[in-house]
This record gives C-alpha cells, sequence and structure tokens, in this order.
DNA sequence: ATAATTCCTGACTAAATTAGTCGGGAATTA
DNA sequence: TAATTCCCGACTAATTTAGTCAGGAATTAT
C-alpha cells in the first residue's frame, strides 16, 4: 500500500497555503522552491484541486493560490481524493460485484478498510496545524531561507 | 491511495488456505483456477510468504501450501507486509529526516495515519473469516465448481 | 525405477501508473 | 507595455506492477 507523491504534494502544499493564510494568496513558484516540487507538476495538481472547489487562483503580480473555503472545513481526505481520486481498497468500487457478481473473500475486509481510512482522513482538518508551534517554527525558517513575502510587510510580523 | 493486486492477492490466497486448513495443504494451482489469480505469479508471492515464515511448501502429490502457524495468529498486516512490503505513508521511513534532515510539514500526519492503518490490520487475523457463514458458503459453492478435492473424502463432509 | 505432481527459482517482458517536461496562452497589475 | 502569475494540453521518462517462461528439486504413487 501506497500513497503516491501526487497525494503527498497536494496536501503538503495546501498546507502551505493555509499556514501563510493571512499573508495573501501563494504562489506555486514559492512552493515548488520551498518544498521542492516541479512547477509543472504542482500546475497540474492545482488544475485538480480548483476544478474539485478547494482553491482560487488569482493571476496577475502578487496573485497564486489561496483556499476557496476556510481551512477548517478542508480535510485531508478532500484533498487526496481531489488528486489522487479514491481512498476505496475495494476492488470494485464497492459495489460488491468483484467475483463474479457476487463480493469476493476478501471484500468486506477492504470495505472496512476503506472506511476506516476515510474516518481518519476526514477527521483531519487543514487547520489543525495552522496552530502548532513546530510547525509555524519550521515555516518562518523556510520563509527567510527563500525570502519569501520580503516585499510585503505583514509576513513577517 | 491505493493497494497493490499483490497485497490482495495474497490475502485472498491466505485466506483461501486458511478457510481449507482441515482439508490439508491447498495448492496453488487451485488457487489460480479458484481466484483467477496466474499461477506463476501465486509462485512469487508464495516465495516471499514463505520467507517470511507464513505458510509451509509441501512438495509432491498431495501437497501445496499449508500456514505455519495458527490463522489465530496470521494478521492480514503480516500479510500485506511481507508481500508489499510497508504500511509506512511516511517520506522518510518514520525517520523523520525528510525534508533536509528535518521533519517535513506533513511528517506527522502520515506518520499518525500509518499507525491507525496499522492497528487496523494487525487488528484482523485469519481466523476471524474462517466461521463467518456467508463465508463458509462461498468457498463451498467455488469448491463444488472447480470440483476441488474431489478425491479427498473429509472435504465434503 | 519411473512418472506424476507439486513446490521452487530466476530471468525476462508487457502494461500501467507516476512523475515530470515543454511550449504556449490568458488575465491582471504596476 | 512589460512583468507576473495562473492556466492548458500534449508529450516523455522513469518506475512499479503484473505477468510470462523455462526450467529444476522434492515427494508420492504405481
Amino acid at each position: 500500500m501506497r500513497l503516491s507523491t501526487k497525494g503527498r504534494y497536494a496536501v503538503t502544499a495546501m498546507m502551505d497555503i493555509a499556514l501563510h493564510e493571512q499573508v495573501g494568496p501563494v504562489t506555486l513558484a514559492d512552493i515548488s522552491q520551498c518544498q521542492g516540487i516541479s512547477l509543472s507538476y504542482l500546475e497540474q495538481l492545482f488544475a485538480k484541486l480548483r476544478k474539485c472547489g478547494l482553491v482560487e487562483g488569482v493571476r496577475g503580480p502578487g496573485g497564486g493560490y489561496r483556499l476557496a473555503r476556510p481551512a477548517s472545513q478542508i480535510s485531508v481526505a478532500d484533498i487526496i481524493q481531489s488528486v489522487d481520486e479514491k481512498l476505496d481498497m475495494t476492488k470494485c468500487g464497492g459495489k460488491g460485484n468483484c467475483s463474479k457478481g457476487e463480493k469476493c473473500l476478501t471484500h468486506q475486509l477492504w470495505f472496512d478498510l476503506s472506511c476506516s481510512l476515510y474516518r481518519f482522513l476526514s477527521g483531519i482538518k487543514l487547520d489543525q496545524y495552522v496552530n502548532r508551534p513546530e510547525i509555524n517554527e519550521l515555516v518562518k525558517k523556510q520563509d527567510l531561507q527563500y525570502g519569501r513575502f520580503i516585499n510585503r510587510p505583514q509576513a513577517m510580523a
């Protein structure tokens, strides 16, 4: 079982945006540099995040991306599903026709696992990370290192 | 996030063996036919299951595979880990050096997820399925359909 | 002994998915 | 008008997954 970088990158990027909410939109170029993710690849991911209504793009200088709704209403499950497509571990998409029209030997097992996974990830919202001291320190360090937002006075307050 | 067929096949095959424990060793040829899995591919998977001490092979006519320890002591996590390698969702393998030697923004999240996953899957043992009526019926139907164990009187008792 | 059955092994191939590149455009701001 | 940024689609490379193939080794039945 694995989590693709698609899901991993998307969650990381969304968290980056959430952590800078009060500063303004965050550019993909900044995320790319800070988090070490290819810019073009990020653009692909954000196309999906936008289609799913999780972010809004703001064009032009000073633009970037911002959350389309409060961080308290965006769960990790939302993010992963929008780029990674599924948290469903059944072969049949939950329909129960996995083995000649009937449920296969392991259907119930994977179904239960999917529920458990979903419950876990949908319970975690972006805002839970915004106020953690250790995360905020990490971000401040990163921002300084890459000279992020140096032309926006409120950023370093 | 996805579960590869490797893990899926392995769990299905192990469950098949567990469900026929009282009959004797189960051949990969039978599993292959009943569960619709390529025989050579099964052989690869069972090489790993054997190396991890989950099954024992019995060669020669009448042979097959049997569980190396009681079904109550084999968890789904054991099986998946032996063929699929990992349930760890962190990028760094739990070490916490994911971002330039430090924990990345999302380290704790993936770490918690991994724990939750592991707790779920290691709590499910093979024997939990052996006594479920709906599963036993399914298996009996399959066995009849494919003429399994017809030369072993105790099988159809 | 011999033949049949079954596990066991390693190397190879094909298909799918993931990850990423590239070239160009459109909107917005300074 | 120039710079910045999002936006879009097509293409490519790398990796992983899934599966094939050709044999060999142990065991049992005849």
